[in-house]
DNA sequence: TTTTCTCATAATGTCGACAATATAGGCTTT
DNA sequence: AAAGCCTATATTGTCGACATTATGAGAAAA
């Protein structure tokens, strides 16, 4: 899963966690309508702690509101997941960049011992380790950019789309090799202090990233 | 100033444009604490209507909130505004790029007629327009991107920020002609539909300004 | 039958009150 | 006098009730 290092404090947080749960993994299905009063009995909250976690879920792009009318889940469409794409290039290129030239070498060091934990696992056969594997390679890189518009674009808003995308259509797919060997040279590059190679490599490893998705929405 | 096509329907958005623009304006200025009752009586509103302002008001990074003890105004900061324009230049390189590829011809073409008519009221000593006119150019180019997530978190977002560090740290700035070059060379790369020197010339444009900015800071 | 108007209903928006938490100041203790 | 604890107070978090708005069913008119 995500890696939860976000802890609840009001209510108001527990409810938002749980619902972006329920609506990333589809048990909220997209699309759906969000009644306040009705999550507010289910989830045994005031309706003021629901309405603030919608709220919340909008500024993530998972609900959209409308004033007077209420909050849907957010619909998946072909378009909007190019466009979550074309987002994350501009933003990880940035990240990985970012990340060649103010990540600390002890934090490389990590990273590059992850990739190798993670090869042997895959290596052994173990597929859960190819998503939890990626999600946190991506992870380091955004915190690694030192950049807090960047980290809370992506890690607190974006990424749960992409999630959101990844199991509601079944994307556990194939692409693991060639997925790690370009892990392996971003972080190469990001050793290297090559800003402007890391940004490259990223962009395409997004890039190719999102023409497999397409693919297989095409076909199927 | 912001050509403010939204419109306020309840009450909570009134409030919270009020207190948008008396943050970016400077009338409260940064590092201050928002006080949720005090706010309420001021603008006369509930506080509920208050805290629902205030979360939107962190969705755009403008305060920031810490649970059970409230929000503050952002500090603005060297490194912040640092941050805030390798982001610019991430996103609005990619809405060059993609401005190229989905504009109209007809938008296109009306952008290039309002450079013409910024160009002859700036050569003509209005001032005024140097801002507003550099304003309504990166505008069109996002939204020409017809990309939903870059417009939201630029122009609900960042550009907000953007304003902030203009209008607080007296960023009225030459760099008029110059600014006026590079706009008109990013609007033929987009008429060429060359997507790639797009990207390049508006974020080498950001990059400049953002230079331009520090060289002042290091100088006050 | 179709269209339009009206109204009932159910949802969201707003409000004031209460509960829980953080913070500052004074008090005790060493 | 300094440090730590504790209480008073003010602020935020949560709640249920009321006000306002959107929406669909049904009646009336063409």
């Amino acid at each position: 899963m995500t890696p939860n290092n976000e802890q609840a404090i009001t209510s108001a947080d527990k409810t938002f966690f749980q619902l972006r749960n329920d609506i990333v993994e589809g048990v909220i299905p997209s699309g759906c309508k969000l009644s306040e009063t009705e999550l507010s009995t289910k989830y045994e909250v005031s309706r003021a702690v629901v309405r603030e976690a919608i709220n919340r879920l909008a500024t993530c792009h998972l609900v959209e509101r409308k004033a007077n009318v209420g909050a849907r889940v957010v619909a998946l469409s072909p378009e909007g997941l190019v466009q979550l794409y074309q987002v994350r290039e501009a933003l990880e290129g940035m990240a990985a960049r970012l990340a060649a030239r103010y990540m600390s070498d002890g934090e490389i060091a990590a990273m590059q011992g992850l990739l190798d934990s993670h090869f042997n696992k895959v290596k052994g056969g173990e597929s859960y380790y190819q998503e939890a594997g990626d999600v946190d390679f991506h992870y380091r890189i955004v915190t690694g950019s030192k950049n807090s518009h960047l980290i809370s674009v992506l890690i607190d808003g974006l990424y749960h789309l992409v999630r959101m995308y990844r199991v509601q259509l079944g994307m556990a797919g194939p692409r693991v090799t060639t997925a790690f060997d370009e892990h392996r040279h971003i972080v190469n590059a990001i050793a290297n202090r090559d800003e402007e190679l890391a940004e490259i490599l990223m962009r395409r490893h997004i890039l190719y990233s999102k023409n497999n998705i397409e693919k297989k929405l095409n076909h199927a």
